[in-house]
DNA sequence: ATCTCAATTGATATAAAGTATCAATTGAGG
DNA sequence: CCTCAATTGATACTTTATATCAATTGAGAT
């Protein structure tokens, strides 16, 4: 199940979306760019293989692509939102508020977490994003 | 340790920022308004209280707590950064992709988590944020 | 209490990011 | 093929964020 622009398009199908060419396009650049990438940087990407596309398009296909839980967007620093990939429904950083850098870890242990407030809030579950704030070793360094 | 605002205070001066007038009045703006504000939502507010406060004055001020890990920005929906409080370091929400509903959950496994993954990237925690995304009971209703 | 100067402020201008609209186009089903 | 609702992209616009800089202010030194 490796194959993430089949699970993006049949999302998109399941969910009564077309599948055309523009979004096939937008997908195809999104997952090429492995996400943490703006709209608007999407946009240049996009039109590089396909000059005719239009900024609209882009944007409405990341706000489907975000309903449906396999994106999402996140900030980093700048004014603009960043896109990053959910796969498998989860997605986890560590952010150093001395220079925004950001580090990607796997560990997860929010399963049985998951469950209980599930539970409680009879919320359906479909994934979460983790962010650890602090200060990188570099960052340490220079403010000690 | 309840007390909020001079948690706040004391942080901007141990790291040699300077407890002004303006800076006061958006703090305790901030603090009142429970965060979940957007910056220029923010500056109506705090204007309320002292009209001659510049915009400019709340958006840096609110990138300075940022920097100090005191609050984060995060997406809501619309286009604008809303700023969270970050209270003891942590923040946690369910957030519904169907209407953008935000669940609030004090519950929270991640310190062993945070020990582990900060040993390993050498990286200094100061707190977190953890986004469960799905649907709510009524979206859930509304699209079955 | 007054002085001093770097930190801070806020007015102004500009750029970036996001949203609304609508006529033209397109794709999936009949 | 046809049909028609879904989708697209050009355009215009609003909102949000950033850059600049002269004027002001706060906190320590005298
Ligand atoms: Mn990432
Ligand atoms: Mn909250
Ligand atoms: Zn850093
Ligand atoms: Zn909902």
């Amino acid at each position: 199940m490796d194959d993430q622009l089949g699970v993006f398009s049949n999302r998109l199908q399941q969910h009564g979306y077309r599948l055309t060419t523009a979004r096939r396009v937008i997908l195809e650049a999104l997952l090429a760019s492995g996400g943490h990438i703006t709209a608007d940087g999407l946009v240049e990407v996009v039109r590089q293989q396909s000059p005719g596309i239009g900024r609209m398009t882009v944007y409405r296909t990341l706000e489907i692509l975000s309903e449906l839980g396999l994106i999402r967007p996140v900030y980093q620093g700048t004014g603009a939102a960043h896109y990053i990939l959910m796969e498998n429904g989860h997605h986890h950083h560590l952010v150093c508020s001395g220079c925004d850098r950001v580090i990607e870890f796997d560990e997860c242990v929010l399963e049985e977490m998951g469950r209980l407030i599930s539970g409680r809030f009879d919320f359906q579950i479909q994934g979460h994003v983790v962010e650890f704030f602090g200060l990188c070793a570099d960052c340490r360094r220079v403010s000690a």
